[in-house]
DNA sequence: AGGCGTACCTGAGGGC
DNA sequence: TGCCCTCAGGTACGCC
């Protein structure tokens, strides 16, 4: 479900909503949600209080009075919805609730039992592995160009390894690749110059755009408000096959690469 | 090292 | 209606 913009709207919700609160107690549901020890977990977490909540890559991150932080990743479906009121039901399939001493309440819901919950220590390798944030000043064209080099995997399937950027999915893959007029089977490091600044800017200006949109709604994405994004209504392939490109009129195609659905348009994505 | 296939889960939607 | 199939915004793991 939800990539950079999405958890970035999600975090900008929640950091309005749970800000300064402490945790009551905290429910755990389904035990593998939050790792090998649940009691553990629910233990050290009780008592902690949220002094900020932000971002990195697809994890939602939430710092602690005690230093330590709470981290989310939502995979497909997983949603983080706070409940303001006292007493009400929780959200349908929620995993893990947090109950905060003010009586409100902060559900992780996931159909699909996907998404993870983890207490991490301030010095934790946790992020270790992941690539560089897009949106910030060390994703320079420097840097893209150099992580390309010698890739010899499809740039979609290099695009969606978050080793390589951070935070990067199927649906802002492929709308970057159409932005930037690039075959999404082409060897990463077979781009050429230009090809590459084209994509370093579409990579940063459909993340741009989708945040200011709070993100795409295709099925049951919602913010930490419940709220829908706006994206969804102009995106220019993922999910079009058959309609016309809007830049050339031919018709999008679907292909599978990498085991994802991946749209495009044949006739002028020839980068 | 890196790339590929499969596993993890449930639900929605289409074809028959 | 209902069964069966495919597909889904993601990533961890094992295998070559």
């Amino acid at each position: 479900m939800p990539e950079l913009p999405e958890v970035e709207t999600i975090a900008r919700g929640l950091a309005n909503a749970v800000v300064g609160k402490t945790v009551d107690s905290v429910e755990v549901l389904r035990p593998t949600v939050v790792g090998p020890e649940p009691q553990r977990f629910a233990a050290e977490l009780s008592g902690d209080r949220i002094v900020a909540v932000g971002r990195r890559a697809k994890f939602v991150v939430m710092a602690l009075a005690s230093g330590r932080s709470l981290v989310v990743h939502l995979r497909m479906t997983g949603r983080l919805i706070v409940q303001p009121a006292p007493a009400a039901n929780l959200e349908p399939y929620t995993n893990v609730a947090l109950s905060f001493t003010d009586d409100s309440r902060l559900c992780f819901a996931d159909v699909r039992r996907f998404g993870r919950m983890r207490l991490v220590e301030p010095e934790g390798e946790w992020a270790a592995e992941l690539g560089p944030e897009p949106l910030s000043s060390e994703f320079s064209l420097e840097r893209f160009s150099s992580i390309l080099v010698g890739r010899r995997t499809p740039i979609k399937a290099f695009l969606l390894d978050q080793r390589r950027v951070a935070g990067l999915g199927n649906i802002y893959a492929c709308e970057a690749l159409w932005d930037a007029r690039i075959r999404p089977t082409r060897p990463a490091g077979a781009l050429t110059g230009p090809a590459r600044k084209r994509l370093h800017r579409a990579i940063i200006e459909v993340l741009r755009r989708a945040i200011e949109m709070r993100g795409t709604s295709v099925d049951d994405y919602v913010d930490a408000d419940g709220l829908r994004g706006g994206f969804q209504n102009v995106l220019e392939v993922y999910g079009r096959d058959g309609l016309a490109c809007s830049r050339c009129a031919a018709p999008i195609i679907r292909t599978v690469l990498a085991q994802r659905g991946t749209w495009w348009c044949r006739a002028c994505q020839r980068g």
